[in-house]
DNA sequence: CAGACATAGTACGACAGACGTAGTACGCCA
DNA sequence: TGGCGTACTACGTCTGTCGTACTATGTCTG
C-alpha cells in the first residue's frame, strides 16, 4: 500500500486540521486519532507538527484554546481544545477553492489513470 | 482568480519536472515556460526552485545534463539540457501513484463541491 | 509487580525545499 | 540607450516538518 510522506501534504496540514474544527472543537491528541481514521490510517500527522501548526494558527487567529474536563464527570484533569474562528472559517474557504485549482493543474501534468 | 502558492504543490515541484522531461530532454528557461503554459498561467516555478531541483535531482541520478546549442543552426552559444533517467522514469511513477492517494485523502477531508 | 501501551502533551534543534534579491551576459528592438 | 527576453548562478533567509527526548497519568497484562 502506497503509504504518504507528509511532506507531500505539507502546504495542507493546517486545512487537514481545520477542516475536523468545523465539525467541532476538538484536541490534540483526539485531532491526531481523528486523521488517521477519517484517511483510513493512510495519514497519521507527528505530533510536532499538529502542536505546531495549533501555535501557529492560534497565533493567525484562525482558532482559539480553552480548556475543558478530559470526563466530563470530572476528575479534575483537563484538556487543551481547540475552536474554529470566523477568520478560520475563511481561510479553510479558500484553501478548498485553491485546492480545486492545485489539483487541476497538478494533474496536468502528472498521468492519469483512466476508469478507476 | 486563484493564484497557487508554490508552497503548496512542494513535493510535487520535481514531479511536474520530470512530467515535461518525460516527453523529451529540455532546459531550464524552456522548462519554466513549458508549465506557465501547461498550467494556463496558474503555475509559474520560480527560476530558483527550478534550478534547485535540477542539481538535486541530477545528485539524486532522476536526471542527467548535457550540453547542446541554442541554435541548431549553430551561433555557437551553448544551452545546459536535462534528460530523464530510468531511475527518474521510476521515480515519477512512483510519484504519480502516490499522488492518486494522495488526493484521495486530501479530499476526503477537504469540503467537495458536486458537479463541477 | 514490572513493563508496555494509550493518553496528552512540551521542548529543542536540525533539515530541506522554496523564495527573495542580486548579478552576469548576450541579443534584439525601439 | 535602455528595456525586455533569454539563460542562468550565487547566497542567504524563512518556514513547516520531523527526529529525539522528556514529563505525567492511567490501564492492561503476563
Amino acid at each position: 500500500m502506497v503509504e504518504i510522506s507528509s511532506d507531500v501534504i505539507r502546504g495542507y496540514n493546517d486545512t487537514i486540521i481545520l477542516s475536523i474544527l468545523m465539525k467541532e472543537p476538538s484536541y490534540g491528541y483526539g485531532i491526531s486519532r481523528q486523521i488517521k481514521e477519517i484517511s483510513d490510517g493512510k495519514y497519521a500527522i507527528k505530533e510536532t507538527t499538529l502542536y505546531s501548526a495549533f501555535t501557529r494558527m492560534e497565533k493567525n487567529r484562525y482558532i482559539e484554546s480553552f480548556t475543558a474536563d478530559e470526563d466530563p464527570k470530572g476528575n479534575g484533569k483537563k484538556r487543551t481544545y481547540y475552536r474554529i474562528t470566523d477568520e478560520g472559517r475563511t481561510y479553510y474557504g479558500t484553501k478548498c477553492e485553491e485546492w480545486d485549482v492545485t489539483r487541476e493543474v497538478i494533474e496536468k501534468f502528472i498521468a492519469q489513470k483512466e476508469g478507476e
